[in-house]
DNA sequence: GTGGCGGATGGGAGCGCTCCCACCGGGGGC
DNA sequence: GCCCCCGGTGGGAGCGCTCCCATCCGCCAC
């Protein structure tokens, strides 16, 4: 290819990676000749010399199922793709259902097949990040972990909107509230079911007498909770579930029971995920900026390649939107 | 490494090649030796001189906020993730809004950057495949292309599909039926159109008395066609939408004008996404097995890349889900 | 005892690139 | 007019691996 241009190797590859000292002449010789030749630089060989792979990748600590089924995490990649999209870094993808997918995933992005790494869903004990670190992997962490203390997280305001949710349903009058929360091994389940008490506490009112009954943030596990809680005699006012399925799950064992939304019982999710306009009153819910977060992950580790100084932690607001079902 | 273990550089090499040509003293010594350095191969030297790169890449022809919003993508990914995850390979996901997107993911993958290609959602006149298949690598595509003929496709029976939904409407007795179509420029929409309109003909009735009003997928669009449609004083007794989407925008439209679902018209959408399940009532629909097609477009180009035979075209069944809607 | 054969092994060559050093030549300072 | 400096250039070295050839050794047949 240099020979092509009449240049030697080493202004044929100074071009290329568009260093300066090039003269006008020898830099336009090149040009032609790559697009004559139809050259295309091989990747393998750039990366063993520099030791970087313009790759970064992207670990969901969830089998591959819950990746796809869930909106929250099309979303988020979203964000990432879109900021990506603008870096010179291609996105390589990785689910790790099992122990075993952990570590080879792990043995493969400790060598040089990605110049940094994304972490998603991790759960507790997880100490992928810790393993990549110390290698010299960069690593940006969506969602605090609650066991580890990565290098960078972001997250979002979890507490704040679940807070701002219970707050809402006591401004409209409701005082017998039930909170189905979310898996508490999880940060956000956990802050989302503090949130809610600080609502409750902040009324004046016992955190004994707020109605907590668990839900792992799937639909089903909303409709379940729901109905154990009717047939036990409860008979709530209002309910803030921790995700929008468990809130779609909750309204239909509510229906089931012949109660109306919102007049009987006023319902609210978290999350903001496209089923809230399908549901039937409209689902108000707490919108968490997930699109948002995905660029900010992005963002944050691209900076972190470059040897840029980041915060540990950043935190995305969380919103209230009000509709129909509350 | 090899030094290490006291053994050459070739046997070492041929112990992680998984080669017999070896003894089990070195076999062990060398295993011995990687365990204690912690040893990992380097994958751009590998890669250099095999000219493998045990990468597959997925390219979808949208832009990122399409390929994430819809659920249709997510099961295909995971379909491929599945089969991808019984294999060595990682997968690449890349896409690609603007042509000029198009040109750079065309020439990173050229080179060496991946093993085979799966695309999807190909547009007319997107010359990829044929691109990607005289560079001589591998390629599936998802979904027949309207205007080439590439090598290997995999598809579903949109026409049969569509045919079992109307004749389904016509067997409840329902003879004013309004077609809300696809985009036209997508062979998965003109498909539809022809099952369609399959049905109605051998039901003996004249093609030009079947409605059909164009629609692009969206809910929106949906929502539009049948708002139309009723106020240019047409009253249908059933819809059959090309997508879950538009029957669920048509199903708001028809709610809007007063009414009722499965009543007054029927509705049956095409998909069975998600969202069938969150409609009042559910909505009759055709289910494509999307999560099936990702499995066999992984498993076809994992044979297509060393070096088997595959079949140029496979068309996986489509098959009516009767729910409430009609 | 000798020749031959084949399984196991060591290491040279080279993949395609970047890094870096040596070199070349022209313009300005003394 | 000489030297120095610096922008621009060419090419050697080497990244870490696999391929392949030459070699070695032990065993069997004659």
């Amino acid at each position: 290819m240099a020979r092509a241009a009449g240049v030697g190797r080493g202004t044929a590859s100074r071009v290329l990676n568009g260093s300066v000292q090039v003269s006008p002449a020898a830099r336009a010789a090149v040009r032609r000749a790559v697009d004559e030749l139809g050259y295309v630089p091989n990747r393998a060989a750039r990366s063993l010399v520099t030791r970087r792979t313009d790759t970064v990748a992207l670990v969901v600590s969830e089998p591959g199922d819950r990746l796809f089924g869930d909106p929250y995490f099309a979303a988020i990649l979203r964000g990432i793709g879109e900021r990506l999209a603008e870096s010179p870094y291609q996105l390589l993808l990785t689910m790790t259902a099992t122990s075993r997918d952990r570590d080879r995933v792990a043995a493969y992005l400790t060598d040089q097949h990605a110049d940094g790494v994304l972490l998603l869903s991790l759960h507790a004990h997880d100490d992928l990040a810790a393993r990549l670190e110390t290698r010299g992997v960069p690593t940006v962490c969506g969602g605090r972990p609650t066991t580890s203390h990565p290098a960078c997280v972001v997250d979002v305001a979890n507490r704040a909107g679940a807070r701002s949710a219970v707050e809402h349903l006591l401004e409209r009058g409701r005082r017998r509230i039930a909170l189905v929360a979310g898996p508490q091994d999880m940060s956000s389940g956990h802050d989302r079911l503090l949130g809610a008490q600080d609502a409750w506490v902040g009324a004046g009112l016992h955190v004994e007498h707020l109605l907590v009954v668990p839900g792992d943030y799937s639909e089903a596990s909303g409709e379940v909770a729901v109905r154990e809680l009717l047939s036990h005699g409860q008979r709530p006012d209002a309910v803030f579930a921790a995700s929008d399925l468990m809130a779609v799950g909750a309204m239909r064992a509510l229906r089931a029971a012949g109660l109306q939304v919102p007049e009987d019982v006023a319902v609210v999710g978290f999350d903001d995920s496209p089923v809230c306009r399908h549901t039937e009153p409209e689902l108000t819910t707490v919108r968490q900026p997930v699109v948002e977060m995905g660029r900010v992950m992005a963002d944050l580790l691209l900076m972190r390649m470059v040897g840029g100084d980041v915060p540990a932690e950043t935190v995305l607001p969380t919103q209230l939107v009000v509709r129909a079902s509350s």
